[in-house]
DNA sequence: ACCACACCAGAAGGAACCGTTCTGTTCCGG
DNA sequence: CCGGAACAGAACGGTTCCTTCTGGTGTGGT
């Protein structure tokens, strides 16, 4: 609470800039459905605060996606240009996906919002940089090569669907889950994979919003 | 459409009685937040036509959740009781759980509604037949020894939160990543896993209903 | 010293949703 | 030919939740 330059008006609403984005993320993370005035309340602030940021509910929570979005792309940026051991560097990619959740805080909110052309220019960024990650790793020969883009999608989605009350305990497990995943993902595999991985176009289709389905 | 004795107030009774079981299922499998008249119109019924044989949401919910138990007990009965491979046992028993989706059933409605007696002394069979499983594919040596009954509970679930769109093809993606994750059970596993699994007291937890919560 | 304004907390408005009940109809069975 | 079981869907009432509105407070400029 006493915090150092704590008086200013200015530095009170920066604060709150913060506190809010942050209980945002906490609160959409754990119910992407939860009402407005959860994170209001988590945040320690009135539902104004909010208003006076973000246009709408809808707004924030592009903004909350964006965000989610560019983190992932630090990541795969990262293993990309990681230097040393490749399967290390897979596997801090995979641990850090794990860790900063960004598919709960993407995947999982797509569809409450329709896009801005930002997230699309990344969502193709992000595409691209996932392929030449998945080809240095393979031709690394660390991945098997019949796991493809999609398969991680699907691993890393899976794996932050789990969810036990605890936070730090729900960390701790997902980790867990994570390493055996990682195990099977390994070269060489013992047995050709089933059926195809998921495309772009079947990942794609999630992001268009509910009201416009069908 | 043209049944075998079609006519009958009473045929089209038990007819329904089937479409509304069955419509229940696809519905809030899909969407366990899925308001009731979604499920008469997928049935192709009236509202009526449910209050008359449930008396609310919850019992139906209850009644789809014991059935998708009582599923679940089957294939670990088959599981235990099966000759031959067994690592070829414990793959079907896995296939099993994935393609009835069980979790979704089970686990995913937990909380939507006060547990019956009858799904505790379901719970506890279940626990205890599935301590016997894990014991008798250990000894036969195809299950690593460090993953424990939460792991498969984490695997499935985990897997089961895997949907896009049509169902076919969700289904054709959860076996793909199945067979990954088969693949790390298998022993010997390659490095020990991380944390410990989570406990029956966590999964049990879940099934506690919202509203009594904190 | 003081005041205009940025900022904020929380109440009020108003619309949408959903579980349940109610109304009127159909058609089997005796 | 009638009594009533079964049904479709409208109506009701409660709840939820986004958004706007009201009133209050402290700050920075003058």
């Amino acid at each position: 609470m006493t915090d150092k330059p704590l008086s200013g008006r200015k530095a009170q609403a920066a604060r709150n800039d913060k506190l809010i984005l942050e209980a945002a993320h906490e609160v959409f993370v754990a119910d992407p459905e939860a009402p407005i005035a959860e994170v209001a309340k988590r945040a320690g602030v009135g539902i104004s605060a909010l208003y006076r940021r973000y246009p709408s509910k809808e707004d924030l929570l592009r903004k909350l996606c964006a965000d989610g979005l560019a983190r992932y792309l630090e990541l795969v940026s990262e293993a990309v240009e990681a230097e040393g051991d490749p399967w290390e560097a897979f596997r801090a990619f995979m641990r850090g996906v794990v860790l900063a959740d960004t598919p709960s805080i993407t995947v999982r909110l797509a569809g409450t919002f329709t896009p801005s052309p930002e997230m699309f220019k990344a969502a193709v960024d992000g595409d691209a940089a996932n392929r030449e990650m998945m080809k240095r790793f393979k031709s690394a020969g660390i991945l098997r090569a019949d796991v493809e883009n999609g398969d991680l999608q699907m691993v890393t989605e899976s794996i932050c669907s789990i969810n036990i009350g605890d936070a730090e305990r729900t960390r701790a497990v997902r980790l867990r889950a994570l390493e055996l995943y990682l195990e099977a993902l390994r070269e060489p595999g013992a047995a050709p994979l089933p059926g195809s991985p998921v495309s772009d176009e079947e990942m794609g289709a999630r992001w268009i919003p509910r009201n416009m389905k069908e």
